[in-house]
DNA sequence: AGCCTATGCTTGACACGTCAACTATTGATC
DNA sequence: GATCAATAGTTGACGTGTCAAGCATAGGCT
């Protein structure tokens, strides 16, 4: 009656080696599930999340267009994926692609206006997700949990 | 300079729309650093983190080995992948498959003593790595985070 | 001008994750 | 005992993460 959630989940009745080991498999768990299920709320439009996180960044970078690999390196993978990441988003007629006229190694992208609608169309239903997925905490919570991440974050290095 | 860390990573000025966005975000990107940090200490032994998960499970399995969705079920992702996920271990030798008498439906799994070796080789630099990854939290710190992840899984279903 | 290194992608190869469709068995039901 | 739904896996198709290699353009140096 002792054991965590996460040791019934994994059916393993060894304690954890350690408190890091438990918080290491907790952050997995949580993240996976979580995003599967922002996942699922942006399928409905045809977009991947990761697509969508590029229009955001699109969006967010307004008219003057942001270069290829500044976009990936808002994103949490940085480099290859987001030639092809970007590919498809081009191929949907989300994403305009203009190679620069300063320096001709970069390729600037823009978000299109119907990036844009698929875009507004979701900002709703995510904003709605992010609250339903940490309903079960207080501000206090929240805040802490933001804490403690930004800390292993600035630790990280 | 009232900006919390994830502001200056992601480089937006807009303050987040709601503590559960900036939670969740903070979620993504840690845990992918994690992922990243732990995938790099097992590709030393050839393998991949999820992999490593799979030879764990078994070897916590004992002899009498798990049938393959079982295998499945305790990971984080489901069902289909994990065929193709145990080809390639069954391949490098790590896993033996058996369809099992009882019940041909199923095919029973298990770790061979070369993917103990593996799996034993990579004990310490894993426990080391969780404590690294976790070193600049105090232990009441992580309680915290085990706690707030906890809730989080639970109140997700 | 000519060369060298750095920068900004792009591409190929391989490992997953995910969904949908399909096969082989089982077990329950009529 | 034949039929049917449920269970256990497998396979195909597509999107993405990751590493290594390759190509074109910039910029600095001589």
């Amino acid at each position: 009656m002792n054991d965590s959630v996460l040791q019934r989940e994994i059916r393993q009745n060894r304690p954890f080696r350690s408190l890091a080991q438990e918080a290491m498999l907790g952050l997995m768990r949580t993240t996976d599930l979580i995003r599967r299920t922002f996942g699922h709320v942006v399928e409905g439009q045809g977009i991947t999340l990761q697509q969508y996180n590029v229009l955001r960044i699109l969006r967010g970078a307004g008219d003057s267009g942001l270069p290829t690999l500044e976009i990936g390196s808002r994103m949490i993978e940085e480099s290859p994926g987001i030639t092809r990441l970007i590919d498809r988003l081009e191929a949907k007629g989300w994403v305009r692609r203009e190679r620069c006229p300063n320096d001709r190694r970069q390729v600037l992208c823009w978000i299109t206006p119907a990036g844009l609608a698929v875009l507004d169309s979701l900002d709703g239903p995510m904003a709605e997700a992010d609250d339903r997925a940490l309903s079960m905490l207080s501000t206090d919570d929240k805040r802490q949990l933001i804490r403690l991440l930004d800390a292993i974050r600035a630790g990280s290095r």
